[in-house]
DNA sequence: CTCTCTGCAAAACATTTGCAGTCGG
DNA sequence: CCGACTGCAAATGTTTTGCAGAGAG
């Protein structure tokens, strides 16, 4: 699995200039969206495949609203952590599930199951939208 | 919010059917093709429906696999509990996740959330895949 | 120059919906 | 009988892909 070459481009450079001033989750459609509003043009099938490489590199956090949408952010830390992900307006917090870690592996281990990763996040509405 | 009545079809039984000799979580798509193979005729958008409603009537489990496929399961106990799936066969362990509940309550109270839920689910290579 | 990246349009899927006819209770 | 259920086909919405041209290094 040999790392292959990744060019900066004004579109990449787009992408990321719009994760990195939003704090919070976007669907691949939402964040083309707010690019063609500012005046940038870029393809809907080039933020995929941008957020797709990216994703590959760990550069950004992904995972799947309630419905099954993909939604993407920047890493905020390296380490392993899950989200509490306001469920209207898509506003983020970070957090740390202590034990879970562990716990999710020995269990894997214990039950014959190898390759293990596992998926935890909170839903909720925050304040502002309750 | 009423309970509206739900009748008992053939299609509904047979979907149950399948449900109930099947130990692992199923898409629709998996469901569909199953009952076509044993000589049900049936309609996709039946089965979409019906694990649907059966979801809503909370008999079954729904999940979604790592692409964002839903998948369902005929509810094993009645507590709330997690998953451990196989990402090859969809074979599953049902697992409790002893702290996971009450810390993920807590943590988005702490943050201003209501209306909580969260989703957990392990996944990996079971022995027989591996 | 070379090879990755991009745009566009078409394709591929999962899932939902409108509607007229069917059938359970 | 009545209204919930069904099949089918068409519509939706997300994500992927093929291909020819553009542009980064």
């Amino acid at each position: 699995m040999v790392e292959t070459e990744r060019r900066t481009t004004r579109q990449r450079r787009a992408v990321e200039a719009i994760l990195g001033e939003c704090e919070d989750f976007l669907s691949a459609q939402e964040l083309h969206m707010r690019l063609r509003q500012q005046g940038d043009t870029i393809g809907l099938a080039t933020v995929y495949r941008t957020l797709g490489t990216m994703a590959q590199d760990e550069r950004v956090d992904m995972l799947r609203s309630e419905d099954g949408e993909a939604r993407y952010r920047l890493c905020e830390t390296d380490d392993h952590h899950h989200h509490l992900v306001c469920r209207e307006c898509g506003h983020t917090v970070e957090i740390e599930g202590p034990a879970v870690e562990s716990w999710a592996d020995e269990v894997a281990t214990e039950h014959g199951f190898t390759d293990v990763t596992h998926t935890l996040e909170v839903f909720g509405l925050c304040s502002g939208c309750a």
